[in-house]
DNA sequence: AAAGATTGATGCATCAATCTTC
DNA sequence: GAAGATTGATGCATCAATCTTT
């Protein structure tokens, strides 16, 4: 029989695991921002389509290695195009394929760096080895429990 | 002279904190959506109201207690007083109390086991002594940090 | 002017509905 | 009909601008 409500113990630990990736994330929003004017998001697409591996991607195949709904990624492309950070290009049919542009390129070689600081500073610099086990394992767990 | 990328490894252990932290949430919201229509925000709100020693609290300071800004706290509860989970009454002059209804009492009471449960199941239910360490020292040193 | 709060604009995430081509 | 994608609606977060009372 549990009890109904948690328990300040298990409050606790949950306060912190939330606000520990809420404070990192914003940081980085705010770092990258300010050098860039690139979301995460953005950055994390435009990560995608700089891979030498993955030149003319389906949007669909994008949606998936970002793990993406495909309507938020048409939302997010729509947006990006019209900031010329990318092309869509219309294949055969209904397939539609997503160019990044020379501006696109730019915006991610620039705001590279930064991202990289940024996550180096607020994250991977105040971890442990011991940390990095746990952040590790406890990835490897959730996503076991998402194939349930 | 760092590099100008995260490498394999760096990457790998952002991105398992990053999603680590996105699956439980996103489960998190299912869970409490699916069975009683409060998002977290709200039953984050109301569990500040519901605390008998916050009577009567003063917009400002609910905002401060729940870490937000004033104009989100302004906005999100235009929302919850259309959905009636919530009264403000103004004091006097400029200042304005917060009230929980009687729904919002009503909907927080059956959220709460629902939102325990979820977490204990996602988060809670898979962490080792170990990475419970972790989690709670990792929070420290970044709320050091921010004091910085 | 400053404190307490509201408003409007914009971007983002999610859901359901739709359109188009096979 | 089903796959690939777009659209519209809604709620949420953030920022800047505004309003009101002291």
């Amino acid at each position: 029989m549990k009890t109904q409500s948690l328990s300040l113990r298990e409050s606790t630990i949950w306060h912190a695991f939330k606000e520990s990736a809420q404070m990192v994330l914003t940081w980085l929003a705010h770092d990258v921002a300010e050098a860039t004017d690139l979301s995460e998001a953005d950055f994390d697409v435009l990560s995608q389509l700089m891979d030498p591996g993955a030149r003319d991607l389906r949007q669909q195949a994008l949606a998936q290695s970002l793990g993406w709904h495909k309507a938020r990624l048409s939302h997010h492309l729509s947006r990006m195009e019209s900031r010329d950070l990318v092309v869509r290009r219309p294949l055969s049919g209904r397939i539609v394929i997503v160019n990044i542009t020379k501006h696109g390129r730019d915006a991610y070689t620039s705001a590279r760096p930064v991202h990289a600081a940024s996550i180096r500073r607020s994250l991977l610099g105040q971890l442990t080895k011991h940390d990095i086990d746990s952040v590790l394992s406890i990835y490897a767990r959730l996503r076991a429990l998402s194939r349930e």
